[in-house]
RNA sequence: GCGCAGGUGGCAGAGCGGUCAAUUGCAUUAGACUGUAAAUCUAACGCCCAUGUGGCUACGGGGGUUCGAAUCCCUCCCUGCGCA
């Protein structure tokens, strides 16, 4: 028999883009407001936190979606709007302050709920995979940047052979990364993980893919009336490069092509619209993989997950 | 009606006698993922047996030249532009 005291429940909201996840994270956390779950499951409230690669920039909300004051009906969300969008922000970082949060949570005997869109971020929090400390070093990427990755690759071979077996030989990205942390440490220490203590329930919401493009165009059209185009020429002004926007993807990526002049409105509605689809066909291949998932296709279907699984964990 | 240009795989668009089931881009499908992850990268993509230096049907329709044609000739159909 559990004690409560020892009870560390985790609840995680995945899914594509376009799925709905803020919203039903909102409904969820609001569960544990009733007197009912707090009696049950012993806890005082749910907080939210973000796993959203793109929502943690500062002034960066209509292109992301970053759900708003009003939306969030009362619930705290964290970890968004904590970076600037000038300055790349990293999973390691990430992964430090979202485990902060869940620990806090805890500690306040509330129920952590990490909804967002970024695989790699929400397994980073979780499963706490070990990055090696090594810092991006911008003149070392900026001089590896001009090599072809078969030469690359054949340096990292050298170098470590062991990881040059297990990387992709041909993503630059990566094996850059690879010599960036060879350089450093000698070799890619071997991947290790170090999870949370928690009970952890891990939904995914599943869309068929025509509903989803169909949602995906009407959202984004909906960030167009509502001011997209504006909010991207103000960040500009602000400082963000043209090239930094290319490396936030979709919405920015576009765009900023747009107002370059670089494509039509028409080419910009359009590409945007089918690069979005294809990003949250990617979302799926990497959650496919997680056999911790449990895939529900409504709001009603998750709560009744998750009050199954206050009662068992009560 | 005359002149010119052109009709190629889901689309765009190369090829202009053999090495072409046909470059490439887009789209599509599947996948990878150790500090940029909305990023980055890979593979498949006519049909069939699915083993291969395999079989079949393909480059608007039909006919012809040739050992051999998407590529040359004739003819028909269609499209665009120019002149009527």
């Amino acid at each position: 028999m559990e004690r409560k005291d020892t009870v560390r429940p985790l609840i995680i909201i995945a899914g594509p883009t376009a799925s709905g996840k803020s919203e039903l994270a909102v409904e969820v956390a609001r569960l544990f407001n009733s007197a009912r779950a707090q009696k049950r499951f012993g806890a005082e409230g749910a907080e939210i936190i973000s796993a959203d690669s793109r929502q943690v920039y500062k002034g960066m909300n209509i292109g992301t979606g970053k759900i708003t004051k009003r939306e969030m009906k009362g619930v705290p969300h964290h970890l968004l709007d904590i970076a600037d969008p000038k300055r790349i922000f990293t999973v390691a970082h990430y992964q430090k302050l979202a485990r902060k949060e869940i620990a806090r949570i805890w500690k306040e005997n509330k129920v952590p709920v990490v909804c967002g869109g970024t695989g790699l971020y929400i397994r980073a929090a979780v499963d706490g995979i070990v990055f090696p400390e090594v810092r991006p070093d911008r003149a070392l990427r900026a001089r590896l940047g001009k090599v072809s990755a078969q030469e690359l690759f054949s340096y990292l071979k050298k170098k470590d052979p062991a990881r040059a077996k297990t990387i992709d030989p041909k993503n630059p990205r990566r094996l850059i990364r690879a010599l960036e942390i060879a350089e450093a440490l000698g070799k890619v220490p071997e991947l290790s993980l170090c999870p949370l203590d928690a009970d952890i329930l891990f939904l995914g919401i599943r869309k068929d893919p025509q509903e989803l493009e169909r949602r995906i165009r009407i959202r984004l059209h909906k960030r167009l009336r509502h001011g997209m185009i504006e909010e991207i020429t103000r960040l500009h002004e602000e400082g963000v490069s043209w090239k930094r926007m290319d490396d936030l993807g979709l919405e920015y990526r576009y765009g900023a092509q747009f107002l370059q002049g670089k494509i039509t409105r028409e080419a910009f509605e359009e590409t945007l619209a089918k690069e979005i689809c294809r990003y949250a066909k990617r979302q799926m291949t990497w959650f496919k993989r997680d056999f911790r998932i449990i895939w529900v296709n409504t709001n009603t279907e998750a709560i009744q997950k998750v009050e199954q699984f206050i009662k068992t964990k009560s």
